[in-house]
RNA sequence: GGCGGCGUGGCCGAGUGGCUUAGGCAGCGCCCUGCAAAGGCGCGUACCCCAGUUCGACUCUGGGCGCCGCCUCCA
């Protein structure tokens, strides 16, 4: 199949062994899945039934991080531990995703069972001279690291530029380099913290999906994906940090998710434009919510709006009439055309048109349906 | 600036080489009606620009222009 790379900006061959080890960043649980979620991990899930149609074993990591600056603010605002806030929501995920019919993850790490992991790969990076101790922080050092931007395609002032215009910190006086991100840092009074032989402290944002992908994993991995939103710096980060603390390429392809926009701006959970699949899931089959989903593209940003899911409904009832139907036959044109545009760039809009044309014929679709992970007829597989 | 996407008639919106001027709204004309509305019938207008591939391109390729989105809280 033909899948794009962001590092290489271009639509190429993605042809992995027998195994394919897939890594998704995951989220951050302290609010409730939205669309924009459930887009990227319905897109991961395709591409693995996908695989495993074409005899692959699928291996795909998606962490959990239960520790980092969000989480505990918003514990902190409730008045709650920032563990027992993280496995509440954790849990409403997971039911999401169970809902939506996403294929369970061969791990589902969270961070804070990684703390080890993390330390020992923080000392990797030191050991290999690109990382360095100031102001109670390890830092990674960019200046020993001349691949950096491989994966976002960023000049260094570009990326100076932007981390300033976006209120980050590149004039942290601890930094040899503005462009030095956090491996290891000093928790606040009300923070968790864990010993380190750097001083007491937690992770920085990036590192764990490093040391998450390494432990889990392989050195190298088949691919990695998540949103278009953490290309720069969170990828680009994590690809830096880990070939520095192994010397081995870190992801063979790079695989980003378009995001999904409300009221003309990106849907996000600081600006409150949400909308969450357990509201959804209350007036619409979930096989509806998916299939709304599906019916964009996975590189092109979309726009929610009302008619999206009256649509995907009349959609799933035309499925499930001739798919039902007492002498419904399978059809197999059809289940071919979607293997083709799955094969084509995970091409779903195209594999909908192609399912609606047989539908319109008055085929049976069950099987092409399945391979989109939308289940008409038997039990869902997950 | 980088990357991604898009550019169809007044508006919205299908259509991945060769009757399509899909469809919807608006508009115009007619029918129906005491008038009007609703309804019915009919009509009109397009494919951002420039090259290229081709017997032939809205549809493919390259370039240009324009618009939108993302880019250290973020899937």
């Amino acid at each position: 199949m033909r899948i794009h790379d962001t590092a290489r900006g271009a639509i190429v061959p993605f042809e992995p062994g027998p195994i394919v080890t897939m890594y998704t960043c995951g989220i951050t649980p302290y609010d409730a899945t939205h669309i924009g979620h459930a887009a990227t991990y319905v897109t991961y899930d395709i591409l693995q039934r996908r695989l495993r149609d074409l005899g692959h074993e699928t291996r795909c990591v998606r962490n959990v991080t239960d520790v980092d600056d969000d989480i505990l603010r918003k514990a902190r605002e409730l008045g709650v531990h920032y563990l027992d806030l993280a496995a509440a929501e954790t849990a409403r995920f997971d039911s999401d995703m169970e809902a939506l019919n996403v294929i369970e993850c061969w791990s589902e790490p969270r961070a804070t069972s990684a703390i080890a992991d993390i330390r020992g790969f923080i000392g990797m990076v030191l050991d290999r001279g690109h990382a360095y101790l100031s102001g109670g922080s390890v830092y990674f050092d960019v200046n020993t690291f001349e691949r950096f931007g491989q994966v976002s395609h960023y000049s260094h002032e570009e990326m100076v530029a932007l981390a300033r215009q976006h209120g980050g910190n590149p004039d942290d006086p601890n930094k040899r380099n503005q462009l030095d991100f956090v491996l290891w840092q000093p928790s606040a009074d009300d923070e968790p913290s864990w010993e380190s032989l750097w001083g007491p402290g937690r992770p920085g944002w990036h590192i764990e999906c490093s040391a998450l992908a390494l432990r889990e994993l392989d050195t190298t991995i088949d691919l990695h994906g998540g949103g278009s939103d953490l290309i720069f710096p969170h990828h680009e980060c994590e690809a830096a940090q880990s070939e520095a603390a192994t010397g081995q390429p870190f992801v063979r392809h790079w695989m980003h998710q378009a995001m999904v926009r409300m009221d003309g701006e990106k849907m996000s959970k600081s600006l409150g434009n949400l909308v969450f699949i357990s509201e959804l899931r209350k007036t619409w089959d979930t096989r509806a919510i998916r299939l709304g989903i599906v019916a964009h593209h996975y590189r092109n940003s979309w726009e929610w709006n009302d008619d999206i899911m009256p649509t995907a409904g009349a959609r799933l009832a035309d499925w499930l009439r001739v798919s039902t139907a007492a002498d419904a036959t399978d059809s197999v044109a059809a289940l071919d055309a979607v293997r083709a545009c799955l094969d084509d760039d995970l091409d779903t809009p195209g594999a909908v048109a192609a399912i609606d044309s047989a539908a319109a014929a008055g085929e049976g679709v069950a099987s092409a349906a399945a391979l989109l992970g939308v289940f008409l007829i038997g039990e869902p597989v997950r």
